[in-house]
DNA sequence: AACACGGCGATTGTACACAATGAATGGTGG
DNA sequence: CCACCATTCATTGTGTACAATCGCCGTGTT
């Protein structure tokens, strides 16, 4: 209890104040950021009354920030025993990825068509921002950011569906990347990033979504799926030590 | 207010009782078939303390139901103004339709793959029923279980994130079907359905994907999505009334 | 000594009460 | 007579209290 998230700024959130829904918007966005900054290890526990307490706000705004967690992947919500961070499997890393590479080249396809030039700019300045971040050291921020490039790109394919599934994968690559990169830091992809949206600006169709498959397969290759790199699975980490003696009891909560 | 859905029936809900979580689902479930049978039309206002009244549940019970469906898109959550029956607009139906067909290709050559002898009875089963409920002239439930032959597809193909953003575009494309089905009555594809399972247990996944398609082109055939048919917007109702006189005031924000 | 059972504590699930927002309506002025 | 504005009412948004459920731990038994 002696760390403190964020004691509750009221979020500047420029322009639309007016809208009432925005405490769940800041609560969502700064689990949603610790989790990817992993400041919240997988498989840590999110107590309802203790991010109420951090947050300044009650059960109720917390319970529904969770409840979208959840529901986006980056959370378990199991009943009657609270929330935990996501600690998504090997199999279900491999499966996201599965469907990440097929929305992307739909989206890649349609952005091709359907990008304006002021969408092209934006994502322009994220590849920007997420270039600082890396060169900053704040690789949190940076996955967050490289995330937020393949959102954005999402919303210029103008496809609301394909928005709202591209996000719930986004959410869950990023958990993904922060729980299986390998040790050899450059995530740094931004320049495939600015590649891509150059062939998408010259409205070359084809070589984007080549250069989109490449991508993807950059990323996947710099994690190690192959083998569970940590697992919160006791038997699997413990099982060298475990000769068929006895169980023991359950070692404690970690 | 005369009108009662369901009194409060404590639901069988055969095996599991002891889940507590189950009320959500009930009333999720309960206005979902309400939805798709077109007991209730689309723009209908959902009273969260009607349905409550109805349901004999509090209205948090009511709010997470709703905030399911509208996740889902079959209803739309406005801010401090209430939730209503969704009713997508032409261009959200087509959007939906490209994403189905995307979507239906990679589950059905992950079909072939991977179902199992034990699904595939199932998926015939389901085919049953849906020939039973289209005979029995209950169009509604006709609608419905078609789309959970297309759900347990997306199951058979052993996808989560798949599985999940199907059933989000299933439940849409019902209710677009509800909403825009053109007169004549043979929506029964059934036999279809037939088809591709047995090009699926022939493990033939070229002609498959073919049927699939082929399939998703009739649905839509069945629409008639060239002009509006309905809608909830008055000015494009209108339209051919108004002159380009002076704007008024800015009528409203519908 | 190990297993099983039952009480205890903590945390979530649900309902309700109050506050805030938006829409409708009646009144007033031009 | 129409338009604008203030008040009122209904409905949603939020906080909190109570109840139910689950995991944990001590005790008793085999």
């Amino acid at each position: 209890m002696n760390e403190q998230l964020q004691p509750l700024k009221k979020q500047p959130r420029a322009g639309k104040a007016g809208r009432s829904g925005t405490q769940d918007d800041i609560v969502y966005a700064h689990i949603f950021e610790a989790i990817l900054e992993q400041r919240l290890a997988p498989g840590t526990k999110l107590s309802e009354e203790a991010l109420g307490e951090i947050f300044g706000v009650s059960r109720t705004i917390i319970r529904r920030a969770l409840s979208r967690l959840a529901h986006e992947g980056v959370v378990l919500l199991r009943p009657n025993r609270g929330a935990v961070v996501a600690s998504p499997s090997v199999e279900e890393a491999r499966q996201v990825f599965f469907a990440r590479r097929l929305v992307e080249r739909a989206i890649t396809e349609l952005a091709v068509e359907h990008a304006t030039a002021e969408q092209i700019a934006e994502l322009r300045q994220m590849v920007n921002d997420e270039r600082d971040s890396f060169s900053r050291g704040d690789r949190g921020a940076g996955i967050r950011l490289s995330g937020e490039f393949h959102l954005k790109l999402a919303e210029a394919a103008k496809n609301a569906p394909l928005i709202s599934f591209q996000r719930s994968l986004v959410s869950q690559t990023s958990l993904i990347i922060a729980q299986y990169e390998s040790g050899n830091r450059s995530h740094c992809s931004y320049d495939e990033h600015t590649q891509l949206i150059d062939a998408i600006e010259a409205g070359n169709g084809e070589l984007a979504v080549n250069l989109m498959m490449h991508h993807m397969d950059h990323i996947d290759s710099k994690l190690n799926l192959d083998e569970e790199s940590a697992s919160d699975d006791l038997h699997a980490v413990f099982s060298h030590l475990l000769q068929t003696k006895k169980p023991g009891r359950a070692p404690a909560k970690i």
